[in-house]
DNA sequence: TAGCTAACTATACGGCGTACAGGCTACGGT
DNA sequence: ACCGTAGCCTGTACGCCGTATAGTTAGCTA
C-alpha cells in the first residue's frame, strides 16, 4: 500500500504538487504572474505540461493552491497582553509584509471563489480581535473585510507597484513620467506640479505602508464601540 | 484635406475608436474583461481583427483609452461652500460609484503605465481639495494615492465582487459558501461560524461602500493638520 | 505471470495577440 | 482623364495559451 520512492526517469525526482508550486512561487517573483503558465511550469520542470494535470485539478485549482501557500505565510500569533489596536495592528502588518513579498497575490486574491482553508485561519483571527473589542458580528466582519481590501489596495497602490523591475526600467519608467509632469499645461495642472516630486519619487516604501496601515487603524478606532 | 463620409462597405459605417471602445465596455460590462479580445471585438464590429491595430497600437492601448474612457465619467465639480471633509467626500463617492458601474476596470487600473489624461484630471481636483485642507503637497500625494486605492479596494472587495453574475449563479454561490461554513469544525473556526451571516450575504452593497468611505474619511481626518 | 493503478507522455484543438504584406477606395493634383 | 497617395481594411501566418483525450510505462499486488 505504501509507495516507496520511484526515481526512474534519469535526472528528476518525480513531481509533487509542492514542487510545482514551489517553482510557481518562484517565477512568479522572478517574472510575474503572466509568467506562471502551465506550459512554462512544464518546461522548468523537465516535464510534459499535461504531466501538472495529475496533480492539479486545472490552471485554477494551481493558483488557488498557491494562494493558499503564500496565505500560510501570516504570523497569526497575538499578544493578548497589548491593546486590541495594537493586536490587530500586528495582524495587519503581518499580512501587508506577505503581500509585499508576493504582489501578485493581490491579483489573484480577487479573483472569485470560494474562500481558502487559509484564508478562513486569517479571518477567523481577525474576528477574534475584533470581536474581543467589542464589535458586534456584523461590524467585526465588515471591517474585517474592510481591512483585507485595504491590504491589498496597499500593495497594489502606486508606489512603483512595478514589482520585479530592475532599477533601470524603474528609473526610465520615473523618468518618462516626470518628463510627462513637467510639459504639463501649468495652469490646468497646478497641483499636480506642485506635487511632482513626491509623486514621481517612490522611496520610503516602508513609511507608506505605515501612513496606509496607521489611518486604517485611527478609521476603524474612529469607529470603534468603545474606545480604549 | 478634409474627407468626407466614406460609407462603401454595404451594412457597415466605418470603425471609429469611439465605436471599438464603446462596443468593448459593453462587452466587459455583460460578460467581463475576458470576454474583451482583440478577435472577439472585430466579430462584433463585423470586420478583422486586424483591422482593429489601425485605430489602437496594440491591445494595451485599447485597455488604457478603455480606462480613460470610464475615467472621464466621473464628476469632477467640487462644492467650495462646503467643508473640505465633504467636498472630498463627494468626490470619493463620485469615484466610487463610476467604479462599480464598471469593476472591470479596478483590473486595469493596477498594471504599471503613464498615468492617462482622466487619471491626471481626477488626481489634480483630489490634490486641490486637500491643498486647500491644509495638508502639505507630500501629504496630500499620500493621502491622494490612498484614497483611490483605497476605492479600488472597496469594489473588489468580497460583497460579491462577481459582476454580471446571473441572480441564480449568485445564490448558488452564497448557497455553497454557506454550506463550506455549516461544515467547519467548531472549534477551530468559532468567530466565523458566528458570523456566517454577515459573511455569506452581501444584502446591503450601499452600506458596505458608506462604510468604506466613513472609515476612510475618518481615518484621514484624523491625521488632518487642523482639524475642523 | 497477469492485472491494477499512479504517474506520466503524445497529439490535437480552439482561442489568443499580433507581425507582415497586400488590396481597395476616395480624394487631390496635374 | 489619369495617377499617386493616404486612409482603412483584409488575409495569412506564427507562436503562445489551457486542456480534452488517449496512450504508455513502472512498480506493486495476487
Amino acid at each position: 500500500m505504501a509507495r516507496t520512492i520511484q526515481q526512474e526517469v534519469p535526472g528528476r525526482s518525480p513531481l509533487t504538487a509542492a514542487a510545482v508550486l514551489g517553482r510557481a512561487v518562484e517565477l512568479a517573483d522572478a517574472e510575474g504572474l503572466d509568467a506562471v503558465t502551465i506550459r512554462r511550469l512544464g518546461k522548468e520542470l523537465g516535464v510534459t505540461p499535461m504531466a501538472l494535470y495529475w496533480h492539479f485539478r486545472g490552471k485554477d485549482a494551481l493558483l488557488d493552491a498557491l494562494v493558499d501557500r503564500a496565505v500560510a505565510d501570516v504570523d497569526l500569533a497575538v499578544d493578548l497582553a497589548v491593546p486590541w489596536q495594537q493586536q490587530f495592528g500586528s495582524l495587519m502588518r503581518s499580512i501587508v509584509g506577505m503581500l509585499r513579498a508576493h504582489p501578485w497575490i493581490t491579483a489573484l486574491l480577487s479573483r472569485g471563489g470560494l474562500p481558502s482553508e487559509g484564508h478562513l485561519g486569517v479571518l477567523e483571527v481577525m474576528l477574534d480581535v475584533l470581536r474581543r473589542a467589542g464589535f458586534t458580528p456584523e461590524q467585526a466582519t465588515t471591517v474585517a473585510r474592510h481591512a483585507l481590501s485595504t491590504a491589498a489596495a496597499l500593495v497594489g497602490g502606486e508606489p512603483g507597484y512595478a514589482p520585479r523591475l530592475s532599477p533601470e526600467e524603474l528609473a526610465d519608467r520615473q523618468h518618462r513620467f516626470r518628463g510627462l509632469l513637467e510639459k504639463l499645461p501649468g495652469d490646468r495642472y497646478p497641483r499636480i506640479i506642485e506635487a511632482a516630486v513626491p509623486l514621481s519619487t517612490c522611496d520610503d516604501p516602508d513609511g507608506y505602508y505605515a501612513f496606509g496601515l496607521d489611518l486604517l487603524l485611527a478609521g476603524i478606532e474612529a469607529m470603534a464601540p468603545r474606545a480604549r
